[in-house]
DNA sequence: CCGATTTCTTAAACTGGTTTCATTTTTTGA
DNA sequence: TCAAAAAATGAAACCAGTTTAAGAAATCGG
C-alpha cells in the first residue's frame, strides 16, 4: 500500500522491513479529485503529503485577486506549507490538486513520536529539507540570474513533459509573469 | 569556546554536557577579516558555518559581472551553499566576510560520523534545515507578493538595524534591484 | 456530443525599473 | 591626516514585461 513511500525512503537512508512496519501506524492515505482543495487561507497545514499519484500546485492571491503559484509537486515529492506545518500558524497557500491524486501523508501532531520511533525516518526527513533547500537555492539563482523569457525557455528545455500535465498560465504564473507576455515569447519562434 | 553554538542548540533539541563532548571533536574554528573570501566558483563547499560574531554575505556573478547577493548571515545563523556542499558538485558562488567574522564549522565529510556519535545533533541539523526551509518559502512569496519598492520599505522597515551594517548597494543587490534604483526611491521620502 | 467554461492569443498603450555616464560624498588604510 | 578607493546620487534615454480589452480555440462534464 505504501511501497512507493517505502522506495523513496529506501533511497536515502538504510530501512528494513521492521523499520516499515514501524511508521506504518504514523501514515494515513487520502484520494482527491482533480480541482479540489487540499488547504485554504486561515487554515492550519497539518499534514505533510507525499504525492504518490498524480500533481498538487500551492498559490497565494494576491491584492488584485490574481493567483501566484509558488510550488508544483508530482510524484515522489513531498508537499506542504512549512511555515505553517512547522509552527502551527494559519497558512496563506491554497494547495490544490491539478490532477486527480493519490496521496500519502503524516500528521504534525505524530512527528515527534515517530521520529523518536523510527530514527531513520527523522535521517530520512532531514535529507528531504536539506534536497528542498537545494531545490530552493537553485530557484532564487535561477531567478536571479535570467531573464523571464529565458527562465521560460529553460525551462521548457529542461521539463518537456510537465507542459502537457499543466496549462500554460499556471506555468506562467510560477515563472512570474502574466499569460499575455507568455503567448508573445512563444509567437516569436 | 563553542557555548554560543550550545546556546544555539539547546534552543532546538535537549542537549546534555556529554552530546556537548562527544560533538566537540567535530568543530573547528576560523577566524576570518573584513572582506576575505571563504569560498569562490569552481571550488567544493566542504564546510557548514556557523556565525558567532561578524556578517557574512553569498553571491554569485552573473554575465555583466555584477555582483548577485543571495544571502546575509549574522550571528547565530549557519551558512554554506548547501547545494555543493550536499552534493560535492563544484559551486558556482562567492562566500565573503562583510566584516570580520569568528565562525564555528562542520566539515562535510565528518558529517555522517557526527549525526551517528551524537544523534540529537542530527534531530537538529534536520531543525536547521526546516526553518532555513521556512526563510526561504517567506522569501519567494516576498519576490511573488510586492514590488522592488515594497520590498525595499518593509525590508527596511523590518530590519532597521541592518542597514547600519551593509552598504546600500549589496542590500539593493540582495533584494534584486539597481543601486540606481534604490537611490530613486529613497529620495522620494 | 454539444453548450459552457476554461485556456490561449493578439495588439496597443503604458510603467517600473534599467542603463549609461557623470558627479559628489563617504570611508578606509597606510 | 590625506590620497585613493568605495559608495551614493542624479538625470535622461530606454526596454522588458504589464495592463486592458477582445476574440478564437480547446477542453470538459452532463
Amino acid at each position: 500500500m505504501y511501497t512507493a513511500l517505502y522506495n523513496h525512503i529506501r533511497k536515502y537512508v538504510a530501512f528494513a522491513d521492521a523499520d516499515a512496519a514501524a511508521l506504518e501506524p504514523y501514515l494515513y492515505k487520502k484520494e482527491v479529485k482533480r480541482k479540489e482543495i487540499l488547504l485554504k487561507p486561515g487554515q492550519v497545514c497539518k499534514d505533510h503529503y507525499f504525492v504518490k499519484k498524480g500533481l498538487v500546485r500551492m498559490y497565494l492571491m494576491d491584492e488584485k485577486d490574481t493567483e501566484k503559484i509558488t510550488t508544483f509537486a508530482i510524484e515522489n515529492w513531498w508537499v506542504t506549507d512549512n511555515d505553517s506545518f512547522i509552527t502551527g500558524q494559519p497558512t496563506e497557500y491554497y494547495m490544490q490538486a491539478i490532477e486527480a491524486c493519490e496521496l500519502i501523508y503524516i500528521k504534525a501532531a505524530e512527528r515527534d513520536a515517530l521520529f523518536k520511533t523510527v530514527p531513520a525516518y527523522e535521517s530520512y526527513t532531514r535529507m528531504i529539507a536539506e534536497r528542498a533547500l537545494v531545490a530552493y537555492q537553485r530557484r532564487v539563482n535561477f531567478i536571479n540570474m535570467m531573464s523571464d523569457e529565458e527562465r521560460y525557455r529553460f525551462f521548457v528545455e529542461s521539463f518537456p513533459g510537465f507542459l502537457q500535465r499543466v496549462p500554460q498560465y499556471m506555468l506562467a504564473s510560477y515563472l512570474g509573469f502574466t499569460p499575455q507576455f507568455m503567448s508573445k515569447i512563444r509567437a516569436k519562434r
